[in-house]
DNA sequence: ACGAGAAAAGAACGATCGTTCTATTCTCGG
DNA sequence: CCGAGAATAGAACGATCGTTCTTTTCTCGT
């Protein structure tokens, strides 16, 4: 990897921490370069424009997000003990991969009402971990452990929603229980879709 | 009520309208202005500085949403009607009330990380909304609806997550099944809460 | 170890930010 | 209907924004 790749990604790195606490919109070309210890202009000279920025911050916490959440999970045996999988991971997500808290979450609410190359990004980044999560759960149907007429997209929908809940019990309201809570009503769904 | 009185709470519902749509940092005063069609310096000597600009238009948000949600719903007989009724005006907050859906899920994404008197409104606002929750869904105990040994904080917890769930279907992905999906996974509530 | 090309810095730009000050216009009780 | 005080406008401030240009420094294959 040559020196300016390596000192893009430290700075794409530094990019999504900012962004998870602060926004895409807040994180500010002038505080990154601040941050990492460059120059405005030696760091705008990777990217082209505050938009490509953006983009490639978002780029690089999908790769961190594959990396973290859905290499191991797919790497765990198939059916439900994958779905718990899953959702192990994706709380190591939540709380250990970034400062701010998944940086998913911050850029969908910035971005759910402003046309542009980020929101489109941000669409199809979640439309894809939408249909992740829909294969993993036909994993436990094929398996036999949920039963056959489970409404995958129903029970994706459902949990998506307890992230989202653990989410603010944990990051705005610094709930102790927000841990319990979720895996309560994991254990909920699961019971529900149970064979 | 005065004239300042009147022309403040129409740059608020602006505002809220603003923040709704872009967020409460990128609610800029220049644009407000313009948007209201004041001057800059007019509209500013309504509030002594941005930070109070946005803690009156969160105000004015609550003020909304207490008119829009709180008051209906407690205005129905106790019980699940009443949880039932919670749900309907929730959503037409949601969908209905503001041009980019809830302030509150804005706000509290974009402020659960940063201190400052705007997160400890937030905090404040949202811990109110979850206790009211609450107090609706023991309503649905005391009548017999729900098992006395239900748990109301995950209830409330649960109901929090498919309403983010929802937030997240019908603004970023536009998809046109968010509401039944909300729908169902409330019955789903339900039937488990039964008595 | 030299030199070409990559990487980074420096300085400046127009625009907009929040804020302050002074001046003008409006409102409404006496 | 007049005048005091409220409401609004206008102009300017320093700071920071994203971006461009030129110049300097570094890297690395030959």
């Amino acid at each position: 990897m040559s020196k300016g790749q390596a000192t893009k990604l430290a700075i794409l790195d530094e990019a999504v921490g900012i962004a998870s606490r602060i926004g895409f919109n807040a994180l500010t070309i002038g505080q990154l370069a601040e941050q990492t210890g460059m120059s405005k202009s030696g760091l705008f000279a990777h990217f082209k424009s505050k938009e490509a920025l953006q983009l490639e911050t978002l780029e690089r916490g999908r790769e961190r997000f594959t990396d973290i959440v859905i290499r191991p999970t797919l790497a765990t045996p198939r059916g439900v003990q994958r779905v718990r999988a899953m959702l192990d991971h994706w709380l190591v997500w939540e709380t250990q991969a970034l400062e701010g808290g998944c940086v998913f979450v911050t850029g969908s609410i910035e971005f759910d009402d402003q046309p542009g190359a980020l929101h489109d990004a941000l669409v199809r980044n979640q439309s894809d971990w939408a249909e992740t999560i829909q294969v993993v759960v036909r994993t436990g149907i094929a398996e036999g452990d949920f039963r056959a007429d489970l409404d995958v997209e129903q029970f994706g929908f459902s949990l998506q929603g307890l992230i989202y809940a653990f989410h603010h019990l944990s990051r705005l309201l610094q709930d102790p229980k927000a841990e319990e809570k979720l895996r309560a009503g994991f254990e909920n769904l699961l019971a529900d879709a149970a064979a």
